[in-house]
DNA sequence: AGGGTCGCAGAAATCGATTTCACAATCAAG
DNA sequence: CTTGATTGTGAAATCGATTTCTGCGACCCT
């Protein structure tokens, strides 16, 4: 790795020129070529390391999810990811494990290593934010809202909850249960609402009966099912709140014989991997990647200097029949 | 962000003192304790920038893989994060798409953002990893090889391909198709050589006829199959070579009304998301997280200053009858 | 012709840690 | 009671960039 003064000294000028031809700040074209041809020999490039400390910030952006192996966060890195590369950023990123502990740990980082701001899916709505709003560094959360007033990109959970819902009761259902995420989790709870409101409109039972709270993932959504079809008055049809206690609840209907039309399923979150027959379910499409896409966007104004009162920017759910095909 | 001067200005000591400290290096009882106190009153932690200049290094292993999408990349990132997490590292990681640009440029900020070691899976066989050697940095490729003497991680592919072609024929099917992956990927092509071996040896057809190269994504898995089934003589049974051409190959023998074990289907990778029935297809269950681990480790050992030559560790895959619940 | 402005470029300070070096105090061995 | 080794500590150098400060020369304007 080539220095800024072995540059300097095969150019014949100061370290100081050699940055400035690399940051676009005036200098003679004489001395640019000079520079650039003494840079090229070299195959010198600027040591992040050195430059960051210097400037207090770096290119890079923290992307802090609770779990990468669900689709949902990666679809949503893979838009972070586009956008911030695009944007001249690298993403750094971390798994939580919706662990408060590590998420803490990960902010932490984040600020000893100069991140030019931060992208949080935060692990639960306790989720301290503090330290990092205190040192001035843009945060924008995703999915999940705070106590603080930072930036926000939100999903119209309540709508997406409804919508679903409604679907199967036009659909000739009369019992449609409800599968929701923890109560930490507003889009949890948000789903769970909209469920509720249709329920109550339109069910004629009481909505409570048929609402089963698991952890959002996979075995939470087969532990919850498999309570549903033990109750004493089954439901005909549910609602699942996330994509992978979709596929937990899927599964175990399957494995009762119970496969869709003949039992209706609805789930809010794309089921990318799945092999089911299109049309079979109801399914309300995420912007997931968009959901990156726009917090990248609205970061990366903070970081350019915006100043203005915290936004909160909310995405629209599609319902779809289904959308198994990628 | 506190610094280490104002750490030592408040403990009364200097900052070679604070350093020690927080290094281990031998300091009296008296003043550790001061700079202690202090530090904790200022809610000191070192900054990251800082050290990694000065020390030529950082705790940061860089990840690069070809695609954040693939359950079989993040299964494995997994595996990586836990155990460098556990080892003391953080993980930056890089999705390539494939792009030997983009993964020459992560590269790159790898050796200048100082990192400690580079996981590296391979875009392609001519992926160019001298700059990196010449730099001493470590390196671990996993799941696909290179033209470079480096540490590598990878799957038994061939008796991965044998065994599950082996499995179809003793289920009794008798014309086994195979849906590979790109010719350039080592890994596609060694699990594609042991279901030709099989096949020469047990089928009485002629292999060519029944292979179909495509892209390794779900798309490619879609089209292949559909390929294969428009065939004069067509297959009734296929091996597919991973898990995302196992997905899009399902879904078109779906929508064909060909479900399993009508068809016979043998997947080389694991579909965490599939709501499949438990032993209808033949599958077999990649060690992916250990991969990760497994990289981590030799990383690490490398980082520490051991100097044998490079190893290939290769795991075995596990025939399982499926493996859909997780 | 003298004073002011402007543009370019080098010297030196800076970011915040680690590490080398030098020195003093303590201790063990001869 | 020296001599040599060991230990703890602070001063200062260091990592490699950016940025401020300063000076030089060219140019313009009365």
């Amino acid at each position: 790795m080539a220095t800024i003064y072995q540059v300097a000294a095969l150019a014949g000028v100061s370290p100081a020129t050699v940055s400035r031809v690399f940051n676009g700040r005036p200098v003679s074209d004489e001395k640019s070529k000079l520079v650039r041809e003494a840079a090229s020999t070299l195959a010198f490039t600027p040591n992040r390391t050195a430059r960051s400390l210097r400037k207090q910030s770096s290119e890079v952006l923290a992307l802090i999810i609770p779990d990468i192996e669900n689709p949902f966060f990666t679809a949503m890195a893979r838009g972070v990811e586009d956008r911030a590369q695009a944007a001249g950023f690298s993403v750094v990123l971390c798994n939580t494990d919706d662990d408060p502990g590590k998420e803490a740990t990960y902010l932490q980082i984040a600020l000893s290593e100069n991140m030019a701001g931060v992208i949080l899916v935060p692990a639960s709505d306790q989720s301290d934010l503090s330290s990092i709003i205190a040192s001035g560094r843009p945060v924008v959360t995703v999915d999940r809202t705070t106590a603080f007033d930072v930036d926000h990109v939100m999903i119209e959970n309540e709508p997406a909850g409804a919508s679903v819902t409604t679907a199967l009761f036009d659909a000739g259902f009369e019992r449609v249960a409800c599968i929701a995420g923890p109560e930490t989790v507003v889009t949890a709870t948000d789903r769970a609402r909209g469920w509720r409101h249709v329920v109550e409109a339109r069910g004629g039972y009481d909505s409570e009966l048929l609402l089963k709270i698991a952890n959002y993932r996979v075995d939470g959504g087969r532990a919850a099912m498999a309570e549903l079809l033990a109750e004493a008055e089954t439901p005909d049809a549910v609602v699942v709140t996330n994509n992978l206690m979709g596929v937990g609840a899927l599964q175990v209907l399957n494995e009762h014989g119970l496969t869709p039309p003949a039992f209706g399923v609805g789930v809010i979150g794309d089921l990318p991997f799945t092999t089911l027959s299109p049309g079979l379910i109801s399914l309300v499409h995420l912007p997931t990647r968009d959901l990156g896409t726009t917090a990248v966007k609205m970061l990366v104004s903070r970081i350019a200097g915006n100043r203005e009162p915290a936004r909160t920017v909310l995405l629209p759910g599609e319902l779809a029949v289904a959308s198994v095909h990628t």
